[in-house]
DNA sequence: AACTTTTTGACTTTTCCTGACCTTTGTAGC
DNA sequence: GCTACAAAGGTCAGGAAAAGTCAAAAAGTT
């Protein structure tokens, strides 16, 4: 017997068709489809949609809330896919970040005000924590800024 | 179902064009026309019109009383100097900053690109920690980024 | 048996919306 | 000038509508 999660993966796949590379939910009402609890599809959404797996997840809570699944296209991000996914592991120092987005920067893929806001929000500085835990924050935070360059790729 | 809210948002802002930066509404009639309780037009007033967003209100109860919105336009180095060293303090949400960095996006001071950026690194995803320290972090690489604006303004 | 993945449920947080009650202002009648 | 009433807007607590978190139970796998 298939695990419920499948068909859950299945569906919402199927939601984003050829055009649509972008798509709302609501958990309560996916979850009353497939008579889950509605944790279920959170569980779904962050075991399968995961930027490893070329996804991006949004959401918003109280009335009128919704989680937007958004597809990343692998062709245009195929580098920053590897930086995402690889490069940035659990734990990025500030030098790692500053040679990272200076890359982005020579390649034109940011701007250079843009790598200067990036290189500003990861440097010591911003990200002044314990060790043990700075340099995880300093890769989840240039995580993010990075899926957000590709879901803006996507766009033009 | 998107909320009212939103929608009573996107009027108010209609009424407000180029040239117009106030704009007098009543709350009564405003409420009638969306079929909603008068609190809730305040509920979006108070939300959605914060200094933090850039709007000022003003009001006047009794007979002929009225509502005005003021789109506020601070002169640019004021404003930043103003957000780095007085709003920003030890602490800031992820709502509060969100609401800052699209305030400058609206005046133009950032572009699309770089304040979807900010709101990125400082949104709830990519600054996952404790209660107690995570709104500090969030000051902390909110000012850093606010800091290199500056920088790149004086240039120009 | 040990381990991993799935599934659930209780609890939390955020956002939206309303209704009951309060305060301020204008005005009509004395 | 008062007084009373009407016509505004303000406040606040609370309910409803969402999504998130986390640990524990259940179900598969090896």
């Amino acid at each position: 017997m298939k695990p419920l999660s499948d068909d859950i993966e299945a569906f919402i796949k199927s939601l984003l068709g050829e055009d649509q590379d972008q798509v709302d939910v609501q958990r309560n009402e996916l979850a009353g489809y497939f008579r889950c609890a509605p944790s279920q599809i959170t569980y779904v959404l962050s075991t399968r949609f995961t930027p490893d797996r070329g996804y991006a997840i949004e959401s918003r809570r109280g009335g009128g809330g919704f989680v937007r699944i958004v597809r990343l296209r692998k062709a245009q991000g195929d580098q920053l896919f590897y930086l995402i996914n690889q490069r940035i592991g659990a734990s990025v120092s500030a030098q790692d970040a500053f040679s990272i987005i200076q890359q982005l920067a020579e390649q034109g893929i940011l701007s250079d005000r843009e790598s200067a806001l990036m290189q500003a929000a990861t440097s010591a500085r911003a990200i002044n924590l314990p060790l043990a835990v700075k340099d995880a924050l300093r890769a989840s935070v240039l995580r993010e800024m990075l899926l957000q360059v590709v879901r803006d790729q996507k766009e033009a």
